[in-house]
DNA sequence: TCTCTTTCTGACCGTATGGTCAAGGTTGAG
DNA sequence: CTCAACCTTGACCATACGGTCAGAAAGAGA
């Protein structure tokens, strides 16, 4: 279907279903993990019969792959950042701003995503060896260019790489242990903004970038 | 019963199969999740009828919130490195040191630990709020008292512990992922060692106490 | 040895879950 | 207006799971 096509009451009627369930699938799988998940509960959180999941959804397998793709869709996304940047100064800035506010937008996503790695990587196990095996070569070698360069401190870049992955999605994945020892209540945008400037500011000094 | 005792056959048995129990409940819950794990996968791991599990611990909860409180201990337990060091560079130094190591050796703790507080911590909330507050607060005063000697950069100090949990506990959490960006083989003890020495680089440089 | 306590285990039970299905309702092209 | 395709849903099913229990086995103390 074409963008400029009216869209179907059917169309619209689908695709807005199918957007709640996986919204509602997301949530209940970051809260609850694969094993805990229930197809009832996430019908219950998107308003519609059990039965109507399994009409869009096969299996609770399938809608599960489905979240985890979508993640990393917008994980994949963020990496934009790192190019077009004339050095690692924009270039990490920018991923460290472009992941902080992955965390805060799409925690449950984060946390998904978190979970899937941790158990093992069952459903994307290829992207991690196409994919993101690649994306990293690629970072991974225009850091070392940049050492070259001498715009930066000579730091193995994958390890850097995984720094930046630890510390930005903590955000997201230990935000019940953050929120708590903020007194129980979740980072105001100030607090947001002091994370991300503290992080960047940690980790450039640390290459050596400024 | 005094260490000096000796044991009797009872309570050697028993002190096993709690211990193999125990481990082999690390293992599953660290690879399924709580809902994802079976007593009965529990079971066949440690070598013993599932019915014998109920024996030594009630609940499927029970043998779950003593794995976890098991990993509060050694966790906690490398939180000493922080102490008696004159300045940033040891404490932080022999803490990363310390926490890459427990990463190493305990990567199935590190992942029911993730995994309990990715779920909100319901087991170990109160822990959370209590010791955990305290330490954090302790530590981040102590970092702080250095910053106003000196000894390095003005950085917040509760960032800059959490960069520490993220960076390290990445290792272990998503040891799979790195695995796998690593041509599918473990890091071997000199990788180990560079990454250790790249995180302490970087935060040490960051923090400028280096 | 005898006896009491602790430990072990196969068989069993109620429940919750993922998934199915058939019947009825709704939509839209021709 | 018609009808075929599509969507919705309550009721249902098979299975797997956590947990129970009665009785057998083994150990400790006398």
């Amino acid at each position: 279907m074409a963008a400029n096509e009216r869209m179907s009451k059917r169309d619209a009627t689908r695709r807005e279903n199918e957007a709640r369930i996986l919204a509602a699938a997301e949530k209940v799988f970051a809260e609850a993990g694969f094993g805990g998940a229930t197809m009832q509960l996430i019908a219950d959180m998107a308003g519609l019969p059990k039965a109507n999941l399994h009409y869009y959804f096969a299996t609770k397998e399938e809608l599960y792959r489905k979240v985890v793709q979508q993640i990393f869709e917008i994980w994949l996304h963020a990496a934009d950042s790192f190019d077009n940047a004339p050095g690692p100064v924009e270039a990490i800035g920018a991923y460290i701003d472009a992941k902080m506010e992955i965390s805060r937008r799409h925690p449950f996503g984060s946390k998904v995503w978190a979970s899937e790695v941790m158990h093992g990587a069952p459903v994307i196990q290829d992207y991690l060896e196409t994919t993101l095996r690649e994306w990293t070569k690629g970072r991974a070698d225009l850091i070392q260019r940049w050492i070259d360069e001498g715009k930066m401190a000579p730091v193995d870049p994958r390890h850097l790489l995984y720094m930046l992955w630890a510390t930005t999605q903590h955000y997201a994945d230990f935000g019940h242990q953050i929120e708590t020892l903020n007194g129980g209540k979740p980072l105001t945008d100030r607090q947001w903004k002091a994370a991300k400037d503290s992080v960047k500011t940690i980790i450039l000094r640390g290459i050596g970038a400024i």
